[in-house]
DNA sequence: TTTATTTTCAAACAAACGTTTGATACAATC
DNA sequence: GATTGTATCAAACGTTTGTTTGAAAATAAA
């Protein structure tokens, strides 16, 4: 009989495992994280990975966890705010999730590196992620222009939001090399959120003016 | 003697593997690229890169040719047209640079890949093309804006600007996988450009205004 | 305690990578 | 034609990768 009461040394070594894995994966990506690292920071052996997940990409799946980015689109939906200051809240909130290296939620840090390097759970990934979100900005987006500019112009409008955001993390072996200075604690991010926020809602308001002049 | 009117065949190789080289690295990225396409696409034996180039990354040097992005930049400067507008053909020919297919400067698509996935060379990378273009466009930016934003603002609108064009490549196996029908012709391209353009004139518009009430 | 099951471990495995080797073919010079 | 330097080639090298193995240790069940 399994006990509940006192967690398994089982159990140890896969949330180990699950915590070390979140850690390397977020910061070598899905392909340049070895297992060999994952297990040496968990404090394993090396076969641990193969006997609790049976894979590297199994044990990939199983650190994701989209919950925070999902529950930031309910939470910013609720409120009876106007669609501008929402957009704003979730432009800082994404932000956060993005950058903040001492928040929990490296979920968001992943999205961004399979963004350029594909892994094979990237289907899964937009599917159940990225997509949602990009829907959630689209509608934001929609509400804020109204119905004067087409759907194309609509997806690009999402793309520019999304593009300043995520370049941040994207970017960051290039902006670390430009400006070496630059870190990215609390009042940073505020920062990048408020600008990313005006300048966007000002572009959208521009946008809007010239399909409909 | 070495003939100089005819091309031999050693010189051959040597062309062959560079231009195999350009549409490997920047189909895969230079750590995803294998010695082993670049050797089957150039039709050679696999020790040739070695032979010719020494290493796989004395190669990829090899390949780097930041002229035309550079080009571009002394060729925006030029003319007396306002800052505005010069920014404008700035994103417009920076995007063709960088979506077109047919183009044959994939230097800028190398430099996508760079930015998020550091190769040994990325410094001089960043020393001969990305700052000095992130310079040029901060300059620009500069010109419009005034002296009334801080360095820390401006840097953020030059970050805001190639975030946005960035997107477009950097996230292309998303962008793919949510939108498949989207392809960068040369309609497509204008129209990114059409829209990045004014959505960003607008935002800094907007953040000159915020910074001097 | 004895037996059965689960978990750990060092070692090795097969595959892929960039690189090197030594023989062979080619071209140029004498 | 003989000799010398250059270029090509199949094969193998040494690493690193994720994965597997089979025995030993630890835990649970009898």
């Amino acid at each position: 009989m399994i006990t509940e009461t006192k967690v398994s040394l089982s159990e140890q070594t896969r949330e180990r495992l699950l915590a070390a894995a979140r850690v390397v994966f977020s910061e070598n990506g899905f392909q340049n994280a070895t297992v060999r690292e994952i297990c040496r920071r968990a404090e394993v052996n090396i076969a641990a990975i193969n006997y609790h997940f049976s894979s590297k990409e199994a044990l990939f799946v199983a650190t994701l966890n989209f919950e925070p980015l999902l529950a930031l689109c309910e939470k910013t939906n609720q409120g009876s705010i106007s669609a501008q200051e929402r957009l704003l809240d979730f432009i800082h909130e994404f932000l956060r999730q993005l950058l903040d290296e001492k928040e929990f939620s490296v979920q968001c840090q992943f999205m961004a590196r399979e963004l350029a390097e594909p892994s094979p759970v990237l289907a899964k990934i937009v599917q159940e992620a990225i997509a949602p979100i990009h829907q959630f900005v689209a509608n934001l987006v929609r509400e804020i222009v109204g119905k004067k500019i087409s759907e194309e112009e609509l997806r690009r409008c999402v793309f520019s939001i999304f593009g300043q955001c995520v370049y941040y993390r994207h970017a960051q072996p290039v902006i670390q090399r430009l400006h070496p200075k630059l870190r990215y604690d609390q009042r940073e991010i505020e920062a990048i959120a408020k600008h990313i926020g005006e300048f966007s809602l000002a572009g959208l308001k521009q946008i809007t003016q010239n399909q409909c002049p």
